[in-house]
DNA sequence: CCCTTGTTTCAGAAATTTCTGAAATATATG
DNA sequence: CATATATTTCAGAAATTTCTGAAACAAGGG
C-alpha cells in the first residue's frame, strides 16, 4: 500500500468498516481511495495503491458499480476505464439509502406480502400471520415516508433536517394560526400498534 | 426443523436475509422464531425447532441480547432462561436504528474527527482533509436530526411519518401566515462540491 | 458436599467468502 | 488480420466465519 498518511488511515478504516456495511474489505478500500482522489483513477492505479490483485480490483469495481457508488470516465486517446465517485455528497447519501432499501427492505416486504396471502392452517399460523401483517404495515408506512421524502430537492431536505423535531412545534403553531380543522385532512388515522410494552 | 408452514417460511427468509442485516443465519432464524412465538421460548425449544446445536443457540442468543433485540424472562419453579422479543414494533424499529447507528456510523464519525485533527503533510492530505471534513459535517447533520427525531414519542413520530413530504407545504403555509423572516434563520446554504477530473 | 439441571466457553471441523493468477475475451490500431 | 492493450472470468488457494461437541462452569436442592 502506498498512500499519503491521512488517506491511508481513511482507507484502512473503510476497509475494516466494509464488513458492517455489507461489502468486503477491498470494496471498501477502493471506494475510499476513489472518494478521496482529486481525479479519476484507473484499475492499475488501484492495484498499485492498495497492493491487491488486478482481478480483485476488477470484481470490486463491478460491485461498486452495482451499488451505483462509482462511475466510469473515459479520456480521449486512452483506452483504459477510469473510475470516480460522485462528488455531491447528498447524491451519495441518496444512492446509499436507495440501494440499501432495495437490498435489505424490499425483499422482506415482498416476502411478507406473499405470506399474508397464504391460507392459515392452524392457530399458530393465524397468530404468525397477525404479527407478520403488523410488521408489513409498519414497513409500508416507513417506505412510503421514505419515498415521499426522497422526492424533495436537496435544499428542502436540508431545511427539514435542520428543523428536526422542531417541525412538530412548527406544525402546532400552524394549527393554532389556522384552527386545527385543516390538519385533520393531512394526517391519516394512525395505524395501531399496541402491546404491553414498557411504560416509558 | 419443525415449524408450522408460515412460520417456517418466515424463519427461512430471516435466515437468508440475516447476512445482509449484519448477523448470521442462525441469529436471524432465532430472532424470527422468537418474534412469531406467542410465548417465550427456552434455548432447547430453539434447538428443537431449528435443528442447530445447543452452543450455537447460546452464542446467537448472546448476540441478539447485545443488539437488545431479545430479553430473558424467568418463570417461577423453572431454572431455565426463556427468551422473547419486545412485542411493540416501534420499540424494535428504534432499537434497530440505535444499534445500527452505533455500529455503522459512530465509529466512522469519530475516526473522521481524529483525521481532521492531523496536520496535513502535503497538498494531497489537504485535499483529503477537505473532503473528510465535508463528509463529517454531513454525518453530524444527519445524526443530529436522528437524535432529535428519536426523542419524539411514538404518536408524534407517526404523525410526521404520515405527513411525509407534505410537512414542507405545511411549513410554507405557516410561512405565508407568519411572514417568511422566521424560516430564513433555520436553513443553511447548501454545501458546494465542484471538481474537474483531468487526464493523467 | 455431591448430584442434577442448565448455561457458557472454546478448540477445532465445516462451510463460506474472499482473493489470486492464469486463461479467455474484448477492442482498438497498424 | 495480426498485434498490442485492457478487462473479465473462473477454478482453486487462502482467509475468515460459522458451527459443533466436549469440557468447564454455575447454581439450586437434597
Amino acid at each position: 500500500m502506498d498512500l499519503p498518511p491521512i488517506t491511508q488511515s481513511f482507507v484502512s478504516h473503510f476497509g475494516e468498516m466494509g464488513a458492517r456495511w455489507g461489502v468486503n474489505r477491498t470494496v471498501g478500500q477502493i471506494y475510499a481511495v476513489l472518494f478521496l482522489s482529486p481525479d479519476p483513477l484507473c484499475a492499475d492505479d488501484l492495484v498499485d495503491r492498495l497492493g491487491v490483485s488486478r482481478s480483485n480490483v476488477s470484481m470490486s469495481l463491478r460491485e461498486l458499480q452495482a451499488w451505483r457508488l462509482v462511475r466510469t470516465v473515459r479520456f480521449p486517446d486512452d483506452r483504459r476505464d477510469f473510475f470516480e465517485t460522485p462528488d455531491d455528497l447528498w447524491k451519495i447519501v441518496r444512492t446509499l439509502a436507495e440501494e440499501r432499501k432495495k437490498r435489505e427492505i424490499d425483499p422482506t416486504a415482498s416476502r411478507l406480502r406473499e405470506l399474508m396471502m397464504e391460507a392459515p392452517q392452524s392457530d399458530h399460523d393465524r397468530h404468525a400471520q397477525k404479527r407478520i401483517g403488523e410488521t408489513l404495515e409498519l414497513i409500508e408506512l416507513l417506505t412510503r415516508w421514505y419515498d415521499d421524502i426522497n422526492k424533495l430537492e436537496t435544499d428542502r431536505l436540508l431545511m427539514l433536517l435542520a428543523l428536526g423535531a422542531k417541525v412538530t412545534s412548527a406544525l402546532d403553531l400552524k394549527d393554532r394560526l389556522l384552527g386545527s380543522a385543516a390538519r385533520k385532512t393531512l394526517t391519516e388515522p394512525a395505524p395501531e400498534h399496541d402491546s404491553e410494552g414498557d411504560p416509558k
